[in-house]
DNA sequence: CGGACAACCTGGCGGC
DNA sequence: TGCCGCCAGGTTGTCC
């Protein structure tokens, strides 16, 4: 599910329930989601904690509290929200992990798939690893993005999947941000014009951008933490869309398999 | 460095 | 209706 717009968008509708609050308990039915410490450690050391702040790191939610660093990653299907204790919501189903809090409410970390991960730990960067920059800070410039595809000979939509080169796109938003650009997703890095990087780049940030003020795409398992959907869907020129007209030129979207990822695009504008 | 692939898991959907 | 195979938005590790 989540790319950086859907992951952006569950970070600011739990930031103001959040913020402020203290985690009292902890609950868990899953081992494998929880990381940094040992089940019981993790519930006792957690237990107590204010949050002081909710932010986002490429995919990763990232809440600050007192003494540690709590982050939760929804890889596919995860889902974080907040409820009244004792109240049902639609993904309770597949809760791994309840965090009660000093109002009464519980943050729950839904994941039917149990790819996502729940984490606490000291630093940032313990868990993320090596990160490629923010693309849609102020510091991503063109000249960033340039200097950091010389040198790289890769498939374009590979690179853009990969994680330290650049962070937070996925595989929706590496399609729409190629067909954007005009660009085909099999082509090498190293072949792409100045006119092409340059277009790449806005492209990128462009299709990540609308997919914020889309509030993310409710494809399969994403809903914002109310519950709603996203409306990025509605918007996409490409992804999910083989068989179906372009919207730019009539020809018929096709899907191949790059990078070991369905991909989506149009033969005549991106050729 | 780059590419391919398995692994981690379950649900939903199309086809028969 | 039931069963089967296939597909899925992510990341990590291994092998060539």
């Amino acid at each position: 599910m989540p790319e950086l717009p859907e992951v952006e968008t569950v970070v600011r509708g739990l930031r103001d329930k959040l913020v402020g609050r203290t985690i009292t308990s902890m609950w868990h039915d899953w081992e494998n989601t929880l990381r940094g410490l040992p089940p019981t450690d993790f519930a006792a050391r957690i237990a107590g904690q204010k949050i002081e702040a909710m932010t986002r790191r490429a995919k990763y939610i990232v809440m600050p509290m007192n003494h540690d660093i709590l982050m939760v990653h929804l890889k596919m299907t995860g889902r974080l929200y907040v409820a009244d204790a004792g109240a049902i919501h639609g993904a309770d189903r597949w809760v791994h992990v309840k965090f009660g809090l000093d109002n009464g409410q519980e943050l729950r970390f839904s994941d039917s798939r149990k790819f996502g991960r729940v984490y606490l730990t000291q630093t940032v960067e313990a868990v993320t690893g090596d990160l490629g920059p923010e693309p849609l800070e102020d510091i991503f410039t063109e000249a960033i993005f340039r200097e950091r595809l010389a040198g790289r000979s890769k498939v374009i939509k590979g690179l853009l999947l990969d994680q330290t080169f650049v962070a937070g796109t996925g595989n929706i938003y590496a399609d729409e941000a190629l067909h954007r650009a005009k660009i085909h997703p099999l082509r090498k890095s190293e072949t792409l014009t100045d006119a092409e990087i340059a277009a790449l780049y806005t492209s990128l940030r462009a299709a990540l951008a609308d997919g914020v003020n889309y509030e993310g795409a409710s494809i399969q398992w994403y809903r914002k933490p109310d519950g709603s959907a996203g409306e990025s869907q509605h918007h996409f020129f490409v992804y999910g869309r083989d068989g179906e007209p372009c919207h730019t030129c009539g020809a018929v979207i096709e899907k191949i398999r790059v990078a070991q990822r369905g991909t989506h695009f149009c033969p005549v504008c991106q050729s």
